[in-house]
DNA sequence: TATTGTTATACTCTATAACTATA
DNA sequence: TATAGTTATAGAGTATAACAATA
C-alpha cells in the first residue's frame, strides 16, 4: 500500500516505512525544507529555482520558458517581481532585438547563495544521523536512481554540460 | 558544494553526484511525479494534501489549519474550492457549535486513492531500477533517517496514532 | 473574554488570448 | 508568416485583519 504517501504519517503496520513511503516522505521532507529556507528570505520555490538556474546562465525569457516548464507569460511576471526586488536584471539581447536576457544582479547572486548553503547545512545535518558508511552506500544507490531515471530519458548525467 | 542543489543539474566534477545533491535532485523528482500525477487531474499539490489528511480523519477546519500548517482563512478557501467539485463537504459539529468538520465524498476518496496508486506505481518503477537488495538497503537507510529526523521532533513514527 | 470560522482585501503564481515589435 | 516578449484577464492559493457566532 502506498496510500500513505499522500499524506505525511507512517504505518503503524511494520516496525519499518515500505520504500516507497519512505521515500515519499523524505522527498516531502527534503522539499519542505527548502520551502522553509527560501521563505526565511521571502523567496517562493519558483522564485528561488530561477534564481538557481540564472547562477551559472543568462537565458533568454524564452529559454527560461522552457527550463523552469511554465508559460512565457507566467516569466513575464516572475522576472518582473524579481527586478523589483533588485534580485534580476533585463538585459537586451545584442544577436535578437526581439530577445530579453536575464541575469542575476550581486544582491540576487547572494541571496541565492545563502539560501543554498543553509539549505545544504540542513540536508547534510539529516545526513549526519547516519554513520558515514551507511551515507556512503545511500549516496552510492541515490546516484543510481537518477542516472538510471536520466538514462530513461536519454540524457547522461554526467556528460559535459551543453548550455542550453 | 551544495550549491547545485537549488537548480536541477548535475556536477560534473566528480563520477558521483554528492549525497545531499543527490538527495535532494531525488526529492524534487518524486515531489514533481506527485505534481504531476496530481494535475492529471486537476489537483494541486495542496489539494492533494487536503484530501489525503480526510483519508483517515474527520478533521475541524481548525485542525486542518494545524496539519497543513495554513491560515484558518486559507482553509475556508481550500475546502470552498473542493467542495464546489464535490471532493468534501462540510459537516456541523455536534460537540461544538461552532466548530465545522470536513469529510471526505466517495468521489474525493476515490480520486485520491487513483492519484495515490498511481504515484505509488511510479515510485515504484523508479525503485525497480535497483536489484532487490539494494532497495532493501535504500528502505532501511531511508527509514533509520525519518525516523532520527522524527525523533528529533520528539515524535516515534511508530508509536500508535493519537488522532490529533 | 476567548475561540471557531468566514469574509474582505491584497499579493504571488499560473495559464490563455490578444497584442507589439522584430525576424 | 513566425517568433519573442508583454499585457489583460481570470482563477488558485496564501496571509492579515475585521467580523459573527458560540463557548
Amino acid at each position: 500500500m502506498t496510500s500513505r504517501a499522500v499524506d505525511r504519517r507512517a504505518t503503524a503496520a511494520s516496525e519499518e516505512l515500505s520504500t516507497v513511503d519512505g521515500l515519499a516522505q523524505l522527498s516531502f521532507l527534503i522539499h519542505g525544507t527548502l520551502e522553509r529556507r527560501a521563505a526565511e528570505r521571502e523567496l517562493s520555490i519558483i522564485q528561488t529555482r530561477l534564481l538557481g538556474v540564472l547562477r551559472d546562465r543568462k537565458p533568454t525569457m524564452n529559454e527560461l520558458a522552457k527550463v523552469l516548464m511554465l508559460d512565457k507569460s507566467s516569466i513575464s511576471g516572475l522576472v518582473d517581481r524579481a527586478e523589483r526586488r533588485d534580485l534580476v536584471v533585463r538585459v537586451p539581447s545584442d544577436a535578437d532585438r526581439r530577445a530579453v536576457l536575464v541575469a542575476l544582479t550581486d544582491r540576487g547572486r547572494a541571496l541565492v547563495s545563502d539560501v543554498a548553503a543553509r539549505f545544504g547545512a540542513d540536508v547534510s545535518s539529516l545526513l549526519d544521523r547516519l554513520p558515514a558508511s551507511d551515507r556512503a552506500t545511500l549516496s552510492r544507490l541515490v546516484s543510481r536512481l537518477l542516472v538510471a531515471h536520466a538514462a530513461d530519458r536519454g540524457i547522461d548525467l554526467f556528460a559535459p554540460t551543453t548550455t542550453g
